[in-house]
DNA sequence: ATACTGGTAATTAGATAAGTTACATGATTT
DNA sequence: AAATCATGTAACTTATCTAATTACCAGTAT
């Protein structure tokens, strides 16, 4: 994997934001059980979220809140906010400039690159947290009719 | 950067097979001061390489050589036979399975990100060796060019 | 007041990639 | 045939990054 699991797990924790409001608490002990990690990483994840403009939290109390609609927030802001500093793919080297492939070689693929990286993004930027949400209890509910017929 | 160089390097390696074939000897001593970086690399690079198909090696000797032609090497083969095994994007978690979100996320998210994933495959998939070499030596002359109108 | 909770720094641990050393083996040259 | 140069790999070291952990401060709530 060559994404971080930052990524993923944000999504993760605002869709527990959406689903689970009013339900219960929402404090990052309870999210991180739910991440199977460890609440550290959870107020961190929130900290970035928060510097984003996603959730408002508050010091000292489990009230965080989405300020804005799940509707209109797309995997690509989340993952521009989370990963999206550094590109997908890289070229590292500083390769030998006086080779006619070492000193073209890194305009060329970082151009071709970004071909590919926007590609990327233009899929993420179509899919918003509500459509995660929306799949999620769909996926759910699916589960529940299994255990039901079986039941029966 | 979350893709390693080994990709960026593969196509680097290829490209110097085609444009210095018969103008200097394709030792990994030689490759690997254009790649900068050790002939060791670049010899793992190569095995990579030799193994995938695309080139011949013959131990001992330094004739490597290109199986199969610039044009018809996508990049998204190079990239598949480089660092295609593991994800682009990562869903490491054993997430909380009686959590409505961690019961349910990791398939949800799985299918979204492949999409990208295949989006970004699709542009890599688009472009030819011979594209770059075409890039490469388009820029080269352009150096040129820029060179000798200085010095008139 | 006391017990939770978020905020954050500092440290540790683990994974991965790249560079390095070393050496075996094949090819080439003289 | 001997010496030289090449590839093929294994083993080790370094560097870097992520995540987990520990620890502590500060705010909130009962």
């Amino acid at each position: 994997m060559k994404v971080s699991t930052r990524f993923s797990d944000s999504i993760h924790l605002l869709t527990f934001l959406v689903i689970y409001k009013g339900k219960t608490t929402l404090s990052s002990n309870i999210i991180a059980s739910s991440l199977n990690t460890s609440p550290v990483v959870v107020r961190r994840l929130m900290s970035n979220l928060r510097d984003a403009g996603f959730i408002k939290t508050t010091h000292g109390s489990p009230d965080t809140e989405l300020l804005r609609e799940p509707k209109d927030i797309s995997l690509l802001e989340i993952y521009l906010a989370t990963e999206g500093k550094s590109p997908l793919f890289a070229i590292d080297h500083e390769t030998n400039p006086d080779c006619i492939v070492g000193g073209n070689i890194q305009p060329t693929l970082t151009d071709y690159f970004s071909h590919a990286e926007i590609a990327a993004e233009a899929v993420l930027g179509k899919i918003s947290l509500q459509d995660v949400i929306d799949t999620i209890l769909v996926k759910e509910a699916a589960k529940k009719q299994a255990e039901n017929s079986k039941e029966e």
